[in-house]
DNA sequence: CCGTATATTGAACATATATTCATTGAATAT
DNA sequence: ATATTCAATGAATATATGTTCAATATACGG
């Protein structure tokens, strides 16, 4: 039988899976804590020998979110384009047997998009910025030829916009997730690769 | 000087912008209805001499945006690809001039898929779905050789949920879209397309 | 002008919900 | 066994916010 201290971290873990869960599907500010105690079968007053507040529980899952979701800076590869591949590809077979990737993808745009996010912890999802970092190894690829031509931060800006939308709404279609009608790593790849 | 009708109109009006901007901004939830009330210089109390209430309001935004997001059904074109094309710059083109199109995109897609938008309201955004409509298209495309082979509801949901992604971060980056770095329509029409 | 209708305000009210807290019960240590 | 610590509850409290309303200002027709 678990240990009491084991017990106190997996509802931790639980409170944390679903309060993510809900804060997609809902939004920050119509999650009530209620809701999430009820997800999580506690009372609403026991949530706060968990987590200070409301607010508290919604930073240390943006934390965990900008630790996970940051461009892994030394991904192997032989070519710039094959980085991209390798990342969606990781991207997608991870998230495909850890849902709350997906979640944790939609609740990281929404903490830097919303305002009404308190600014201290957007800042921090503000931090991973992958269009910056891309657009300079689209730029340098270019002059390769592996990448089609035109403005590298706006291909690099269309680029992640796809990813973040089709993560977005995976996100909320857990039957396309499970039938495996995921899209074909190649076909985002197009978007900036060099066809001639 | 403006009829006093007229004045109304425009009230209206500029409450349903702010309002718009708002709710993309913040969310349903968190938008208050005093924060929309200063954003168009007004009392909170007037508000109600306009709409009936804050869901009210939501709802006439709503109605707006499924009448304008349609999927034209007879825009002319030559091949299944030429209309996907057309209607990528149509879109852009149209909303660079109207900034809440991008706008609108964005709401649409909030009331489908956010869980506390009240039901009916949901369900008047949930019949625009492009995604259905489109595979078809694509599914006799296919075979045409317009289109790249895989399931075409793959396709078509790829293809839409990047659409959808973009004019998301648009939405949020005013900046871009005045610079004009808007994506080119051919980047995305390339994750569709059959390049052989 | 004057009276009526309409626009507008700001405060009052009702409700929802985040947070606190006194109390209970269970696990662990002594 | 008993004491002590901590998990857990649910009701009480504080606060935020949607909505109403009485009072006031402004525009319009006669």
């Amino acid at each position: 039988m678990p240990t009491r201290e084991e017990q106190k971290e997996q509802r931790r873990q639980l409170i944390l899976e679903k309060a993510l869960e809900l804060f997609v599907k809902k939004g920050y500010a119509e999650t009530k804590i209620g809701d999430i105690a009820k997800a999580a079968h506690m009372s609403t007053g026991l949530m706060f020998h968990y987590f200070d507040s409301k607010e508290q529980l919604y930073e240390v899952l943006i934390r965990m979110g900008a630790e996970g979701t940051n461009l892994p800076q030394k991904l192997p590869y032989d070519n710039p384009l094959a980085y991209f591949e390798g990342f969606l590809n990781t991207l997608f077979s991870y998230a495909k047997e850890n849902l709350w990737v997906f979640h944790m993808f939609v609740l990281m745009a929404q903490a830097r998009q919303s305002e009404g996010i308190p600014t201290q912890i957007r800042e921090i999802a503000m931090r991973v910025d992958q269009v910056e970092q891309s657009a300079k190894l689209i730029e340098a690829g270019q002059k390769q030829g592996y990448f089609r031509g035109g403005d590298p931060y706006a291909l690099s800006f269309t680029f992640w916009s796809s990813v973040q939308g089709i993560m977005e709404q995976l996100a909320v279609s857990p039957a396309l997730v499970e039938t495996g009608k995921l899209p074909d790593v190649d076909w985002l790849i197009d978007i900036i690769k060099n066809k001639t």
